[in-house]
DNA sequence: ATAGGGTTAG
């Protein structure tokens, strides 16, 4: 209206409004009260909180805040703590750019500070927090709760118990904040992290109030320190136990390499009701892969499509089962699962290139390699163990040393003791023992168990026993209760008839208190039961038939040629008294009674506890040409195929 | 305005 009168006289003018206000008549002037103004303002900060809330950049970030600033809203703290808590997020450094926006706040209040203190933790920049802190106190401003859960956290993802200890004390002082249940639980999850699982125990027992999350952070504390024991007790003391903390005592169990408790407390789970989710099932899937049972492997395959979460739509558990078919010996159905699922994570991938590599399919462990470089995902140590495994298996010695080259320079990743346990493995296996002993001379790390384990591995292949008394002195050294190293050296001694070290062996072992643990087989029955067998085992209702079986089996092996191998002997004796005791190995048992309770032409799948032995790979290998059937044998290392006369493993194992 | 459970290797 203004700009009218300029142009025109006054008389036009008004006649010109009249017109308009007939036209556009202008809106009854109402008194809006304060209260509602102040719900707008609110609900534009609530607005503006949740569009930060769905922020996925730094540019984003720096959208809304320039629109905050528009607004007018530099002083309300709720919108400012927000935004300070998203560049923390996106691990943005306080300092040079978020700072000034909280010094321009007249009267912070405690969440502001909190988001500052907070991001400075997480920046392990401890004086500037403690300032803040004390800045905070000073001005007589909070704390709330959530200024000690934020503090504790930091103190326990930077594995400060002191400066945890110290803040911990100040709860009890200002305002009783320390019989706070969230702050409780920080603290407990503080002493945990930190390695004081008994403060956090004392804390516990002496809460005013506890609720399911504390009882499940011990729980988780005491599974992963390996005590089940009190873990189930404070389960069964548990009063109101939803599936996280059920989840808890399932992958708890699956941790600590007890598969049966962990299937069970997951049958039971479905027994009461309790609802299952992803993170439910793909402990119990780790819990089925431990037990390597076919069996299992199609039972929680089942429920996990029954509850939805089948490969195709869920990463977690389609990497899961890879995993577990693979080892479970399946890797056909390890396959068809990875390749079924819509995405696929660094999991995923490691998990089928390790599974190629356990069943000696090298090739298809470094196609899929390469296919895998070529996408978005990115490869970790885990998946270059996988590939550096299948190399060694199958012999590929320039192409691990190309990869374990490239694993550095090109991704880099810098190479742990356990890659270079496959890399001594993988010249070992070829032979090349200087240039492994060597390696592991010059290598940057300190050489652990592992390491020398390999090498006096490949001394047991390539019978060396210079070597492998190297090997295995560091060994009795860094392990000097693993029984199996002395066995190997003894084995090795024996292979070259140096029948006084053997001995010298024996006597070591004999002065460090150490007995043999049992060698044993185990084979799944149709029916789905399992048979163990022990060496020297008799015990097995049908001992006698699988005696004849055994008998029947190596004489028509002998009579296509087989001839025992000692070497897997190593004890000075006839060779009458050798062949009683290689007739005895749990594998053949295993074996014989496979022969006779299995439909004639189906496959024959062993587990062992150890590594199998030359004879009794030689007798795989010729009961698979005679029988016509395919014997798969899981032993600690790795998958045997053995089909038609031959090995997956081609000899290397 | 905040929380507890998770898979691959060694």
């Amino acid at each position: 209206m203004i700009a009218f009168s300029c142009k025109f006289s006054t008389a036009t003018a008004n006649y010109l409004t009249y017109i308009s206000l007939k036209r556009f008549p202008p809106k009854p002037r109402t008194f809006t009260p304060l209260s509602q103004i102040q719900q707008q303002c609110k609900q534009l900060e609530c607005q503006l909180v949740s569009t930060l809330d769905g922020c996925e950049n730094l540019n984003q970030i720096k959208q809304v805040h320039a629109h905050i600033l528009l607004n007018g809203l530099d002083q309300s703290c709720y919108v400012l703590a927000k935004l300070i808590r998203m560049f923390t997020k996106f691990n943005i450094p306080l300092d040079p750019y978020p700072r000034p926006i909280f010094n321009r706040v007249k009267y912070p209040n405690p969440f502001l500070y909190t988001a500052l203190i907070r991001g400075y933790l997480i920046e392990a920049r401890f004086n500037e927090s403690i300032e803040l802190y004390s800045l905070m106190r000073k001005e007589g401003v909070g704390p709330v709760s959530f200024t000690f859960t934020s503090l504790f956290k930091a103190c326990g993802a930077n594995m400060d118990v002191g400066l945890g200890q110290q803040i911990h004390g100040q709860t009890i002082v200002i305002g009783g904040f320390g019989a706070d249940l969230h702050v409780g639980n920080s603290m407990i999850e503080m002493y945990i992290k930190c390695g004081f699982l008994e403060c956090g125990r004392k804390l516990f027992d002496e809460m005013p109030k506890r609720d399911v999350i504390s009882w499940t952070e011990l729980i988780v504390a005491y599974g992963k320190s390996g005590n089940m024991e009190s873990a189930c007790e404070l389960f069964d003391g548990l009063p109101v136990k939803d599936m996280v903390a059920w989840t808890a005592m399932v992958s708890g169990f699956a941790q600590n390499a007890k598969p049966r408790e962990a299937i069970t407390f997951f049958e039971k789970m479905l027994e009461f009701g309790v609802e299952t989710d992803e993170i439910t099932l793909v402990s119990v899937i780790s819990a089925c892969a431990q037990l390597g049972a076919a069996k299992y492997a199609d039972w929680i395959h089942d429920v996990a499509e029954k509850s939805g979460f089948c490969g195709r739509h869920s990463v977690l558990v389609g990497s899961a089962l890879i995993d577990m078919y693979s080892k479970c010996g399946s890797v056909g159905e390890a396959c068809r699962v990875f390749e079924g699922m819509k995405e696929r994570n660094v999991y995923s991938y490691s998990s089928m290139i390790l599974g190629f590599a356990m069943h000696g399919r090298a090739r298809d462990a470094m196609d899929l390699f390469d296919e895998m470089v070529k996408t978005e995902v990115k490869p970790n140590r885990v998946t270059f163990i996988g590939v550096l495994t299948a190399c060694s298996h199958a012999g590929m010695v320039e192409q691990g040393q190309e990869i374990f080259e490239l694993m550095e320079k090109r991704y880099g990743i810098k190479p742990s003791a356990a890659h270079y346990t496959c890399m001594v493995d993988l010249l070992g296996r070829a032979g090349r023992l200087q240039e492994a002993h060597d390696l592991v001379k010059t290598m940057p790390i300190e050489p652990h168990g592992g390491v020398w384990g390999a090498l006096l591995g490949a001394c047991r292949i390539h019978k060396n026993p210079d070597v492998a008394a190297i090997a295995a002195n560091h060994l009795f050294e860094l392990e000097p209760n693993c029984i199996g190293n002395y066995i190997l050296l003894a084995n090795i001694y024996a292979s070259s008839g140096r029948w006084n070290d053997v001995s010298t062996i024996r006597k070591l072992m004999r002065t460090r208190g150490l007995k043999k643990n049992p060698a044993f087989s185990w084979i799944e029955s149709e029916k789905g039961m399992v048979h163990e067998f022990f060496s020297w085992d008799m015990t097995h209702p049908r001992s006698g038939e699988i005696k004849r079986a055994l008998e029947d089996l190596l004489d028509r092996l002998e009579g296509k040629g087989y001839q025992p191998n000692f070497n897997s002997v190593p004890y000075d004796m006839n060779d009458e008294d050798k062949r009683r005791i290689l007739m005895t190995h749990s594998e053949k048992l295993a074996l014989a009674f496979g022969l006779i309770s299995t439909t004639p032409g189906s496959d024959i799948r062993i587990v062992k506890n150890i590594r199998i032995c030359e004879d009794c790979h030689s007798v795989m290998c010729g009961a698979s040409q005679i029988t016509g059937r395919e014997i798969v044998v899981r032993d600690n290392m790795r998958f045997h195929h053995f089909h038609d006369g031959t090995c997956s493993c081609g000899g290397f194992w």
